[in-house]
DNA sequence: GTCTATAGAAGGATAGAC
DNA sequence: GTCTATCCTTCTATAGAC
């Protein structure tokens, strides 16, 4: 547990530096000071930033593609369910590293992540239960990136369970005063 | 309508590139560029690169602040309902420019604009319906968030009333079950 | 593995001609 | 008003000693 001490504390400060003054605005020298190591350093556990971007946002990438595989089967309630579910349990385990890659959809300062747009517009598809009303797809997109961000400013959640009131929101937000549910 | 012709092509060059690439991650070469002039000239036009960015978001800004004064007598649903009117409605005007600003809350890579965070928490109030709540004030914040990044992406809405979608989304996210509603 | 020193590029901003 | 040329700083990345 005690291994490669540094490279931690790397990736947590460069996690805790990016998501506070962004990619591009924050610099290596930025992180070696905050680490209290020299860029060197850095340079030596990490090719470049852009590799110490890439190895910070890469679990949550992992799971991201394992939760858009568990989607690949599910329809309609089914989808929606395990997507909004999934996501908030993801998002808060990978506060910082999520809006990121949420970022990095939006913003091209951050180098790309391949098949993450794709990725994003099935996670988006399932957020709305894959319901045909194209109010419930910008529904969808409304609370999927809204989640991204409240995640990162609340980390002080005050007493009140954020995973609960984020599910909240997603559902009430997609829900159709008429929803197509299948009632088997 | 024709004078300064420049200023104004180098404040809509700006919008755009800052909103595809971020604050930091668009140099005055990519606007000088774009615009078809020299960096010179950019700044013969700006005192500096802080002093595009606040000229191009100064008239959003204004809007919001006004938006922001209508809503300091409104209570409960009829706050609400100004606000997320209003909030729409200003976004959907500008776009680019009200995204910045609401970067400027989170990531510090954007230079601040004063009173602005305070406007803020009254707007997500506001949004919130003065719901004591917890869920609900997650709520308005997550909407609030999501429109502002949905209506960026969404340049190309298809065939949809952008507007009727986002102030439908944002009337479901923070409906409870129970709305305390003033039934005069 | 970590450091100092430095290369080499890019950024914001200024000077001065036109 | 717009340009070219330049200055100074900051940035990423490398070289090489320890």
């Amino acid at each position: 547990m005690t291994r490669n001490h540094t490279r931690e504390d790397i990736l947590a400060e460069a996690a805790r530096l990016f998501a506070r003054g962004g990619f591009k605005g924050t610099s290596l020298h930025d992180i070696a000071v905050a680490v209290g190591c020299s860029k060197a350093t850095l340079l030596y556990h990490f090719a470049s930033k852009d590799a110490l971007l890439v190895a910070l946002v890469e679990p949550a990438i992992e799971e991201l593609r394992a939760l858009d595989d568990r989607l690949a089967v599910l329809h309609g309630e089914d989808a929606r369910l395990v997507a909004v579910n999934g996501f908030v349990d993801l998002v808060l385990r990978y506060r910082r590293e999520v809006t990121l890659v949420y970022d990095s959809l939006q913003v091209s300062e951050i180098p790309r992540f391949p098949g993450i747009d794709a990725l994003a517009e099935r996670l988006v598809r399932a957020f709305a239960g894959h319901s045909p009303d194209p109010v419930d797809d910008i529904a969808a997109r409304v609370v999927l990136s809204g989640i991204c961000t409240v995640v990162i400013e609340h980390a002080d959640s005050g007493g009140i369970d954020l995973r609960d009131a984020l599910t909240t929101v997603a559902e009430r937000a997609v829900s159709s005063q008429v929803r197509p549910r299948q009632e088997s």
